[in-house]
DNA sequence: CCATCTTCGTTCAAGCATGAACAGAATAGT
DNA sequence: ACTATTCTGTTCATGCTTGAACGAAGATGG
């Protein structure tokens, strides 16, 4: 049993899959530290983001981008909305659903958020050679389409 | 102002991570959901790979591993004490530390939790070659050293 | 010995995330 | 036209996480 714990602790893969993990949660940290000024948490941020890339976008395809449920979405958007950050506009099409925009006021705290984002990524990155952060970029994009082919056969089946 | 966020998301350095992010959290939520059969979540896992890793460690030891707050795992603690995977001592030394030790029902459990969790990462790192792992590992490493440097001269100034 | 400061674990209130259950709108099949 | 199904966003109860305030135990310095 114990063998099974020392087979696992030596092995490279998994040595190395913890240390992305860990390297995760690090920088997450001190993204919400240096955002607090702000007044944003990550989670904001991330939802800024997408809807600064894809406008007009419903809450369901932007949970489904953050991989979070929707519910989530729902009790966040009103404060941003509130705080005059997003607009939400009801599609004349179809009515249930909700486009979401960035106001004058969003992209503008975007911006600035975006920018403390960026400089906290380049000193992370400065850690490795720019080729060296290509082929991490490539393999972490081919993690997700894995996971996410397994989630997809799994809803089908 | 556009042409700021243009820079950024045309920057390798910044895509690159934002897919090491979104990895991240992909192999969480299926470690998350592959974990569920045993009652068990991230977060107690986590737990228990260090306990088992250090024993005797202190709740504050546990604390500063995870990069979580003392709070943490005073909260958590004794739902897994009742549950009878943790056993907590008084040191007689020092008597306000707790030294933490799994029981061998933790050691147990301990062992099927690490025997999904090394069989998803091994899923995970099959998309790179050995080489690449490594690369990525040491990356991650010095991205986890680099910011903790800076949490200490901040802590010290 | 005594005052002060630090460290450890706990408590508490607040915010965030999640999944189940729900109402309304659209769609399909008959 | 009508029923059943699916999809959207919401509500609600639950659990996790955090930071501040606290009491107890040690360490420090006179």
């Amino acid at each position: 049993m114990d063998k099974l714990q020392e087979t696992i602790w030596n092995n490279p893969r998994f040595r190395n899959w913890v240390a992305v993990a860990r390297a995760c949660q690090a920088v997450e940290r001190a993204l919400a530290q240096a955002l607090a000024p702000l007044g944003l948490k990550t989670a904001h941020l991330d939802m800024m983001m997408n809807i600064h890339r894809h406008p007009g976008m419903s809450q369901q395809d932007l949970a489904n981008k953050l991989l979070v449920g929707r519910s989530n979405i729902t009790m966040l958007l009103p404060q941003m909305e509130t705080r005059g950050l997003v607009r939400r506009t009801i599609d004349k099409r179809d009515k249930r659903v909700l486009r979401l925009e960035l106001t004058d006021d969003g992209e503008e705290l975007l911006s600035k958020a975006l920018r403390i984002h960026f400089d906290l990524v380049e000193r992370v990155m400065a850690q490795s050679t720019p080729q060296e952060c290509d082929t991490v970029g490539e393999q972490m994009r081919r993690i997700v389409d894995a996971l996410t082919e397994d989630q997809d056969t799994a809803r089908s089946a």
